[in-house]
DNA sequence: AATAATAATGCAACAGCGTTGCAAATGACA
DNA sequence: TGTCATTTGCAACGCTGTTGCATTATTATT
């Protein structure tokens, strides 16, 4: 794991440095969608937040991570196609849960195509699917249920 | 035209002040959707710009606007179909074109629907797909045909 | 293992966005 | 015209994200 994160560093052409390693390492560990604040909650007392932010940077840049469309801030999450430097592709849905706030990636939902009106070209579309993720759904139908 | 406004402005129970007349002027005018900074650029030396935020917050409230999600901030669209305090529906696609800038409404543009998976229950999607728009687009193909 | 070149970090400072509390001004309505 | 609830402007604040710069760490080379 330690050398997994690591590697992916290096083909990325990043150094390996305290910062970016654990920056990823919470990626892997959290498997969701991540603001600045949620790493910083987890790393400020280690890394200062200007780095944090600079190192969301990069990871961007590199393709490591993708940014997530969200109605109050800015997410990010794991790109796990193969994303480099100048080839992103992000056409997944993504899906946040009004009641545990998490968003994630729905990596294997296809945003589906629409027809655009004449003349008007497509280069990136964001899907954000908003509502209850089924782990919430199940617990509240279970409370709703009690009464 | 200035009846229209103030007409807008009772059906919704709110008072009629300066502020809210411009900003509810400047959004028919513009036909376009607009961020905090775009309003406070027209009127920011007739009106304190907290004012013009609450004016914003209360037209959200009040469903005159609806919010349109964004990758760098948060944009205000007027509400075509009839949206109330209680009632929003705006199912409908939303550009934002990488030349000019500009995000629009596609109102008669259909989000379509998505399978989630299993236990996933949606309440609101919002699709944003940026591109070109029909003007940009035609634009840049008469440029790229000069050389 | 020591060195040099390059890149990353921490810190301080800053700009922009959005919110709140409060006193003064204004709109609606009788 | 007067009353009362609402709205406004102002000052202050917190949060997010960026920049410049001196210091430190990583990497490749010897
Ligand atoms: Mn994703
Ligand atoms: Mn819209
Ligand atoms: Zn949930
Ligand atoms: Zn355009």
């Amino acid at each position: 794991m330690e050398q997994t994160i690591n590697d992916t560093l290096r083909e990325h052409n990043l150094r390996s440095t305290g910062c970016r390693e654990e920056v990823l390492q919470t990626f892997l560990a959290r498997a969701t969608a991540l603001s600045h604040g949620d790493l910083e909650g987890d790393l400020k007392d280690r890394f200062d937040r200007v780095t944090i932010y600079r190192t969301l940077k990069t990871f961007l840049e590199k393709g490591i991570i993708h940014k997530v469309l969200d109605d109050e801030g800015a997410r990010y999450a794991l790109c796990r196609e193969h994303c480099t430097e100048d080839d992103h592709h992000h056409d997944h849905v993504h899906f946040k849960c009004n009641e545990c706030g998490q968003t994630n990636c729905l990596e294997n939902l296809h945003v589906p195509a629409v027809q655009l009106p004449t003349g008007y070209r497509a280069q990136e579309t964001n899907l954000l699917i908003q509502g209850l993720c089924a782990d919430c759904a199940k617990s509240l139908d279970g409370r709703a249920r009690a009464f």
